[in-house]
DNA sequence: GCAGGTTCATAGGCATAGCCTATCACGGCC
DNA sequence: GGCCGTGATAGGCTATGCCTATGAACCTGC
């Protein structure tokens, strides 16, 4: 069976002429006799009473086209919808954010997002990298904004910004007064995170290894994490977009002499259709933090 | 677009492979492939992401299934429904019958019908015969019972059973003692159904033309004209079905001498495809009634 | 009663859509 | 690097759907 049939037959149904319902699908009216003929044969049913005036539905036919209808707009709303859905600029849009990135990154590109790409509707979704790639695997992520630098090569990125690490330390701490600090100094009594926060990892790497992060607490989360350096229980390295959440717990921010960082990359599944919206997006934030890296080390954004 | 391709992509989406569902399809791989491409390119929206692994279903190849699940289980709909309707001698069959022979008829064959043909849903309709022919030509019922003989070339028929007349006569009426009636001799005091009826004109045929039906009482119904028999106001001729009725109603009854009568006819649309449930129909009929034209002189079915 | 205009059905020819097999390209995995 | 898996592509065949032309049945009007 096909569709092109039971569009031929409501039309005839609604004509109760083979002629007049040809013309109105646009072949002709042995097209359409032939084509109703073959209908019937295949459900096995007289579905029109011909006769030399007219062609009129049977019994059994009025039954039957309810359901004819039924798959013929049912095609018709297939049509309808995929025209809604063409769009790749618009539809949901799952983006995964590290914890680290997410509280800060959100509030600065949210609005920036909503206006570009006003079709799209963006649904956050914050967890570690290695949690976030394993969503994203499994399609329950469109894309992800990480930290960190390879994800094997199923998965293909694209840098968006560069972010400054900042030394962040009590104001009563002996370094406080200098104008930079060399990240090695810290790791005397330095703070992490918990496992799993790529940012853990990259502190520890930026403080010449893991010997001196022998301390009992790690912190699970980075607002913890600036609690305790407010509360003067040793130091710790931020990323710059934290700046001013610390500088609000009272934190003291320096520069790292090394200027050490990470960079922001936006990820995705090489084969994800919609690479399209992955750009946009990926454009819409980079735009909006261009030029941070060097205005970040003041503490601002 | 075409129900396949619907199947097709439904098989796509529950496989999440391309070739256990071309296996499921029962086509090769690259027929799927071409067809859920080409079905891609017609609505323009990615349904898949393709993988060396996997194809996963798209958001919006999600969005659209609901649309195609319902397409394709209305066209199953049709194909069931047309399974029930495929059996000519099932289904409604609106049966129109004319006054003088509806009420005597139908109590005889309504129960044989019913065992012979007990899918066949019948509607009896009671009306005059030229009503009930253009309610047939109309399409507004199956078949008609007539008592007369042409109708047209749209239509045929075929005889079930000769239905003698009787001559009704009040009981102190002077033709009373006679064994057989000449109908002639009835045309002095002869009463008729109304304009309509056609026994009124078989009626007056048989008697000799209408000169002597001056009479102002014209029946509406054979009930009521057999009370008026009764009731001494004149005689009449009934068809052999009525008989019982007409005796206990206190009439009296003879046959005629010449043996008029008229014969029972099934009529339909030449053109009426279920032509097997008319011809089922007359047959239970016609059985019911085999022998009554010689039984029926004695008054008996 | 027969010509002319309906109706739908049929026949023949053509284009193409759909299918198959064979093969390719890519990626994962020993 | 070879091997298996995935889906994509190419070429050839067939069936199907379409057209125009024609036929058969029927009605209508002269």
């Amino acid at each position: 069976m096909n569709l092109r049939d039971l569009r031929y037959l409501l039309a005839v149904v609604e004509h109760e002429h083979f002629g007049r319902a040809a013309k109105a699908c646009g072949v002709s009216q042995p097209t359409l006799s032939v084509q109703i003929r073959k209908l019937e044969d295949l459900i096995g049913v007289t579905l029109f009473e011909r006769s030399s005036k007219t062609a009129a539905p049977t019994e059994a036919c009025l039954r039957l086209i309810g359901h004819a209808r039924a798959a013929v707009s049912a095609a018709e709303a297939i049509i309808a919808t995929a025209r809604n859905l063409r769009d790749p600029l618009s539809g949901r849009f799952r983006l995964g954010i590290i914890p680290t990135l997410a509280p800060y990154l959100l509030p600065l590109v949210f609005a920036p997002l909503r206006q570009a790409l006003p079709q799209l509707d963006l649904e956050p979704w914050e967890d570690q990298t290695s949690a976030l790639l394993e969503r994203l695997r499994a399609h329950e992520l469109d894309a992800v904004l990480l930290a960190t630098d390879e994800d094997g090569p199923d998965l293909v990125s694209l840098p968006l910004f560069a972010e400054p690490f900042l030394a962040a330390l009590p104001p009563d701490h002996p370094l406080a007064g200098r104008p930079e600090i060399l990240e090695t100094d810290l790791a005397r009594d330095i703070l992490v995170l918990a496992d799993g926060h790529c940012l853990r990892d990259q502190t520890v790497e930026a403080c010449g290894g893991d010997a001196a992060l022998s301390g009992p607490l790690r912190a699970a989360s980075l607002p913890t994490l600036l609690n305790m350096v407010a509360a003067g229980y040793g130091t710790t390295l931020i990323p710059g977009l934290a700046a001013g959440a610390a500088q609000d717990a009272g934190i003291v921010l320096r520069p790292l002499s090394t200027r050490a960082g990470r960079t922001v990359r936006i990820a995705w599944r090489a084969h994800y259709p919609r690479r399209a919206a992955v750009e946009a997006v990926g454009e819409v934030i980079a735009a909006r933090l261009k030029g941070f890296a060097q205005g970040a080390a003041g503490g601002m954004v």
